[in-house]
DNA sequence: ACAATCGGGACTGCCCGTTAGT
DNA sequence: ACTAACGGGCAGTCCCGATTGT
């Protein structure tokens, strides 16, 4: 089955990055972890940014997804801060690593795989913003809500202490309280 | 004067972060950045790390100060959000790349080293913090405020779209409108 | 029709060592100048030295069929002067090349390969200076009619600039003076 | 010693494409051959290119040197041919080797760099003729004799049987009948 | 007759830090 | 306080050819 190393290998560059951080991503780890030779590797990926733009491609998609379900579980809105607040560690650890490793220009090989790179990461962020955008009414009170979204998303990636759980959820509580009632009304129509 | 080197080596790996990412940090180019050689730049600080460390020590100072300047100027809350929100594009894709650095592991040769780099830059967020965190009476608000402000931040490190500014201003407005009395009567007193 | 495409991979061998010399000869870039893939080259050569053996019996075959050409539009020995003079850059980049790859070793994996390569060399030298050592009596003028020649393709090889027209026009008269009667009577009977 | 280092690297060079031809040139066997580190290799050429270009000018400045030899031995025009008749079989095999590494790209890595090698392989040519085409007042006997000449080093070149003793003794005795009035007049004066 | 996939190996060049010298 | 020279290691990637499928 081809298919199936192609997916091999990207989840072993997702799991180097999330353990050991962009450093550990070598062609030689990576395919080590994956259980390919590094010809094989090299074959379905001709360069180490190509494997970049394949991994991006992927998360943009899982996002979507999770994403989609947070919406069904919890609404949009409050679907959107849940999901802002990172739950498993690996997770965070690896984002973090993959921000760094578009931001710090080893994803990319040439200027314009580096625009590629970034569009890519802009293009994640936007789909996880987007049910939200679109359930909130007043254009302020989401902007507000978007950008604590991506408070809590920075302190993870910096390594800040997490906010206190009581206080997150009052300050949920709060963001939320004057969309509630537009969105459960929207989520009842 | 053998400060002067030091403050050379440190501008020059700050530009070389800004300009090409992590991946431009390399001893030889810092060094002929700088205008010395390998080993004079080794003379002051032995290592990467070392001088990684120096840099680190050098922001947080300077973001105290710019912090303070910013508090003079618009009052603890506002000053701190105004200053969230980046204005130099040489300054944001420096402190990108600086978090790239410190979290990716490349400014660390031990793992003590590393702790330190996290620390120092979990001590410069709180210092860019502490003025509006003490200022803003509610909790709750003084959290909202502190995650609005790390997410415009978040948003220039990965690069998204800027919020425009007419919307901005309504963002901080709403957010202050319940502290600013508070902030306006301790700036009187 | 099987013929067609060894043809289209002997020239694809052949455009690709006169525009990027021998290092632009890889298995994968001759397959894909001729428009099969790597599997389909290897299935009528087996190998890269296959490959070469097979170009230089071509070019062996080209060359015999020129040189009587040549021969039979100015005589065995002005014939054999003309054509020394490289005419089309493309075929001196392309021999040059090609002298460099048998000689340097690339065109073969064993010694005995390596033999047969720079025989095969040989004889191409030797089909095109044949008609000519036939026809010239003196073998002391015969000789230096061939060095001149082979001076000639030298030059071309090493990149020297070429002797002017007039130059060579009077050069070729005057080591063809005591010739052209016999070469002459030769042509009439 | 700081500069012997470099020669031995040179040497080095030298004694490999003698021996392996071009293919065994690679930066660890000549690191290993001079004796140095790779990384004291490259501290001295920063790269392949670099090292054939130091082999180019260093081999120049010996054609030089072994040409006025030549002219003081036998006068500029015999001199000429005499050394054009390669002796020593390692000279041979490390000329033919560097022709083959200069033309077929291996001794450049940029467009820039290729001409320079190209032109660094012409000057020599032009060092090795200077003398004999001072000497020899025909012009277009000079240049007979000079095409005589590179038609023997061609033939080494390629691989050619080289010409008898004795047949090339009556071919120089008659390419320099008409000179060496001449030359021996002006050898007097 | 030809295509897709993969293994193993080699080579270039970079990079960090040490040492001898001044 | 600073430099030149060097050592050892390693990452990226290219390349040949074998295998497996049609």
């Amino acid at each position: 089955v081809p298919k199936d190393t192609r997916d091999r290998i990207l989840r072993a560059l997702r799991r180097l990055l999330a353990t050991g951080g962009t450093d550990a991503v070598t062609l030689d780890a990576v395919a080590a972890t994956a259980g390919v030779s590094k010809g094989g590797l090299l074959y379905h990926f001709p360069s180490k940014a190509a494997m970049y733009e394949g991994l991006l491609a992927a998360v943009r998609d899982s996002v979507e997804q999770e994403t989609a379900d947070a919406t069904a579980r919890s609404g949009p809105a409050r679907g959107f801060l849940e999901y802002s607040e990172p739950t498993e560690d690996d997770e965070v650890a690896f984002m973090t690593s993959l921000v760094a490793a578009v931001r710090s220009g080893q994803s990319a090989d040439t200027p314009e795989a580096r625009e590629r790179a970034t569009a890519a990461l802009v293009d994640t962020f936007r789909v996880w913003e987007e049910p939200m955008l679109g359930a909130v009414a007043d254009p302020v009170q989401a902007e507000i809500i978007r950008l604590v979204g991506h408070g809590l998303y920075l302190g993870a990636l910096v390594g800040l202490p997490r906010t206190p759980k009581p206080l997150l959820g009052e300050v949920f509580d709060r963001l939320l309280a004057p969309v509630d009632t537009a969105a459960d009304s929207a989520n009842r129509s």
